[in-house]
DNA sequence: TATAAACTCTCCCCTTACTGGAAAGTAAAG
DNA sequence: CTTTACTTTCCAGTAAGGGGAGAGTTTATA
């Protein structure tokens, strides 16, 4: 199938698949004669596979990471669990900064007015000296 | 002062404050015999709020907006109190976001056996058919 | 069969918010 | 006077594609 069907076959946008082709992550057969790439649907699950990787905030390298694993037989499953459990450790961290922040920001935006006076307590905070 | 001193003031690289300067954000006097840049102490101050809106996830345009009512002596607090609502509101989102995404890596990474054999619930979720 | 619409190709620029490096000029220190 | 430390501009790159131009291909319609 052209890349238009495979795209939608796997929720992507052609723009993507046609990126996955040039950083030689789906490299789909071309057409020496047209250009045309031709998937198979073999192609398609791959493709899938990495969408559902991007979704689950895989980069693209670890997804090549999984996609080799996925692709290999014979590998120990601890490989994609230990990349798992990375994954995981590194959404925490976000997860704990960006709860900070709302916390933070939550803490200004109640003790401001929100009036038409000039007087803010969170540009205060935002201009008041160097915090570290 | 030079702009490594006023970097090093604002705590910011001396690449981000020229990047600053770039962008028209803190555009300071620049010497038009050696090219120099002349920051003054108003200037540092302004770095510094950047920096700080910046750590608190405000986007450069945004840092932008929030730069001109600090600098507005008669601004209404309520638009620096609508800025900040609409921030919070943007990383709860994310935040919720990422709290799926945990649980859902956290929910295969604990029915996999992360052993040396093959077989591994976390690929195989991720080659299921299509999800939506 | 002619033509129009839909699809595909490559190529280049745009995004965010910087960071790194090269080559060259300037200032301060020894 | 030389070395070292700063500073300048310019170019390139990051992640992960998106937007659009211009050209070729395939399919559908008149």
């Amino acid at each position: 199938m052209n890349i238009g069907k495979a795209a939608s076959k796997a929720g992507l946008s052609v723009k993507t698949v046609r990126y996955y082709a040039n950083i030689g992550m789906v490299a789909a057969y071309q057409d020496p004669q047209t250009g045309y790439r031709e998937y198979s649907d073999d192609d398609v699950a791959k493709l899938q596979f990495i969408g559902k990787a991007r979704r689950f905030n895989f980069s693209i390298e670890e997804c090549r990471e999984l996609l080799s694993l996925y692709q290999d037989k014979n590998r120990p499953s601890k490989e994609v669990k230990a990349l798992t459990l990375e994954k995981i450790a590194e959404i925490e961290e976000k997860l704990a900064e960006l709860q900070g922040l709302r916390d933070q920001l939550h803490h200004l935006a109640t003790h401001c007015q929100g009036d038409d006076r000039p007087d803010c307590p969170i540009l205060e905070a935002l201009s008041a000296s160097p915090d570290r």
